[in-house]
DNA sequence: CGGCTTTGACCTGCGC
DNA sequence: GCGCAGGTCAAAGCCG
C-alpha cells in the first residue's frame, strides 16, 4: 500500500558490536588509529581539522535523516490507525474485494511490504488468497500458506532461494502485475511431499524475492549442507531466507538480509545503520520480542550463521 | 546417464 | 460462451 511505511528489518550479522561513532571518545579513535602500525606517522593538525569538519557534517546529516525517519514512522502509525479504523467501519467492502482471487493476489503483492515483524498473525496474505475458495478448504489452506522475503544482490537475476529444502522447478510464468517472471517449485526432497513454492521478484524492489509456500512438508528439513547440492546447486549463499516456515500454523514473515556480508566486516559499511534506532522504542521492543520468541526465526538464524561460517571456511 | 531447467502448450477458473 | 490470466505439464536441452 504505502511503501514509505515499509520498515526494513534486515539484520546485519556483524560480530563486531555496534557502537555509534558519536559516542566513541576521540582518544580511543586516535589510539586505535596509531595502533594500526601507524605510530610513526605524524598526523597534521590540518587533516585532523578536516576530519573533525567532516565528522560534524556527517553528524548533522545523520541528524536530519533521523528526523526524517521519525516523521516517516509517525506517518506510518497514523496511516495504519486510519486503515484500522476504516477496516473496522467497512468490513463488507474488505470481504467483497478479497473475494476475487486475482485481485486479492495482486493486492497481496502490494501489501506484502507491510508485514513487518511486529505481528505475524496480522499477515493477511493467506486469508486474502484463500477467501475465494470453499469454506472448508479455506480453513485447511489458511494455515498452510506463508511467505518469505529474501533480499538478494542486484546482480543476482535468478529466482532460486535457499530455505533448507530441495525444490524442483516445474514452471515459470510472467504474470500481469509483475514484469518479473514467477517461478513454480515443488518440494523434491520427498516424492510425496505436497509443498509448492512460488518465487517472484517484488514489483517495487527488484532485489527482493517473494516466496509463497503452499502446504506442509511431510518430512523433516534436510541438513543445511545437503541443501547446497541438488536442485539448489545454482543458489548463492548470499540469499538465505529467514522465512515463515510452512509448518507454522501462524505465518510469520521476516526478512533477513545477508547480502552485504562482504562489507559487513568493514566497520565503515556499518555506519549508516548507526542512526536507525530512532524508531519508536516500543516498536523496536516489539520487533525484538517477536524475533527472539519465534522458533522459526531462531532456526533460520542458526542455519544462516552456520551457512556463512561454512562459506568462509 | 540421471536429474534438473527451460519453455511452449495445455488446462482451469474467473469476469464480462 | 468467450477471452484472459494463473497454474501445470511435458518434451527438449543442459550439466555434472
Amino acid at each position: 500500500m504505502d511503501f514509505s511505511s515499509y520498515i526494513n528489518t534486515s539484520l546485519d550479522l556483524n560480530i563486531i558490536p555496534y557502537r555509534p561513532h558519536q559516542q566513541i571518545p576521540k582518544k580511543e579513535v586516535e589510539t586505535n588509529f596509531f595502533s594500526l602500525g601507524m605510530a610513526n606517522f605524524s598526523v597534521k593538525d590540518e587533516s585532523v581539522d578536516e576530519l573533525e569538519e567532516e565528522l560534524k557534517r556527517v553528524t548533522a546529516e545523520n541528524k536530519k535523516l533521523v528526523e526524517m525517519l521519525s516523521v516517516v514512522c509517525e506517518n506510518y502509525n497514523s496511516l495504519r490507525s486510519h486503515l484500522m479504523e476504516y477496516m473496522s467501519r467497512n468490513p463488507e467492502k474488505e470481504l467483497s474485494t478479497s473475494s476475487k482471487k486475482r485481485k486479492s493476489e495482486s493486492s497481496n503483492n502490494n501489501n506484502s511490504n507491510l508485514i513487518g515483524v511486529n505481528n505475524g498473525n496480522s499477515e493477511s496474505s493467506s486469508t486474502d488468497e484463500e477467501s475465494c475458495k470453499k469454506p472448508r478448504e479455506q480453513e485447511i489452506v489458511k494455515a498452510k500458506i506463508s511467505r518469505a522475503y529474501v533480499r538478494t544482490e542486484a546482480s543476482d537475476t535468478g529466482l532460486i532461494m535457499k530455505d533448507g529444502y530441495h525444490w524442483r522447478k516445474y514452471g515459470q510464468k510472467v504474470t500481469r502485475d509483475n514484469p518479473c517472471p514467477r517461478a513454480y517449485f515443488k518440494c523434491s526432497f520427498a516424492p510425496s511431499c505436497p509443498v509448492k513454492k512460488k518465487v517472484q521478484r517484488s514489483v517495487d524492489d527488484q532485489s527482493m524475492l517473494v516466496a509463497t509456500y503452499e502446504g506442509e512438508h511431510n518430512h523433516p528439513q534436510p541438513a543445511p549442507l545437503e541443501s547446497n547440492s541438488g536442485s539448489t546447486r545454482s543458489a548463492s549463499l548470499s540469499s538465505i531466507p529467514c522465512l515463515a516456515s510452512p509448518i507454522s500454523s501462524a505465518p510469520k514473515v521476516v526478512t533477513l538480509d545477508l547480502t552485504n556480508s562482504k562489507t559487513s566486516k568493514d566497520s565503515k559499511s556499518n555506519e549508516p545503520r548507526k542512526d536507525s534506532p530512532k524508531v519508536p522504542k516500543n516498536l523496536v521492543e516489539q520487533m525484538a520480542t517477536s524475533l527472539t520468541t519465534d522458533p522459526n526465526f531462531r532456526a533460520a538464524l542458526v542455519a544462516a550463521i552456520s551457512g556463512r561460517l561454512m562459506h568462509n571456511n
